[in-house]
DNA sequence: GCAATATATCTGTTATTTCATATATATGGT
DNA sequence: ACCATATATATGAAATAACAGATATATTGC
């Protein structure tokens, strides 16, 4: 993993809020970000692809939906950085977190937040 | 601090190098880092410019040179995150540190290198 | 004046966004 | 089972915006 393509993905304030918040929930679908972020779906899936190729995020189908997890053999400083990031951020995380909660029509699941 | 902000000064190899730099050095100065990298003074000094008014570093004069260092007010976890970097990644610094060393003339004071 | 560093301007490159559309899966009716 | 339709996601293409690099020039301290 190349530290400086490392960073650049999580330098863009929709690619490290959706990071973040997968992080943080374990795992969250297409439109749960959409909705958490308050963004077009197109944004959000072209940004989710670019951390998918670059190796930080892996993807899973579940009928319509596709859910983003983080990459469990990233190496550890890399993990180190996002976990560090996502605890000490919550006041960044704070506004999309509550647009998850109240986010109406989750796709079924296991989770953890609310 | 924005972590937004934070991880786009990191995402920039010239910028990322001379940071991870400076945090393994304690204190370079601009001469270092240009011989270090091997880039042009105005590009190593315009990336300085934009890591210090991002507050990620600090700088002081001593006669002719500027010597930059972290400064040490960050926030823990963008120090953690820097420190980290700069522990794995090594083989990223090896050909910067290389260069340093056998850069002669290196402006006197106390230096942990070599 | 000289050496070290900083800044301004211009130029080219890369990243990001948007819109339209394509793909994949599921559902309901016949 | 077949077909039409709806929902979720992905992608191609074009427009726009953000960045980084080079050169020239300015500043600061000796």
């Amino acid at each position: 993993m190349n530290p400086v393509q490392f960073f650049k993905c999580l330098a863009d304030e929709t690619r490290l809020r959706s990071l973040l918040l997968i992080a943080r929930e374990a795992e969250l679908c297409v439109c749960e970000l959409t909705a958490a972020l308050g963004e077009s779906q197109p944004k959000i899936s072209r940004h989710l692809a670019q951390l998918r190729q670059c190796g930080l995020l892996l993807d899973r189908r579940q009928g319509l939906w596709v859910f983003y997890r983080l990459n469990p053999s990233l190496p550890d400083w890399a993990r180190t950085v996002i976990d560090e990031a996502t605890r000490a951020n919550g006041d960044f995380l704070a506004d999309s977190l509550n647009n998850l909660c109240r986010m109406g029509d989750r796709p079924e699941r296991a989770k953890s937040c609310c």
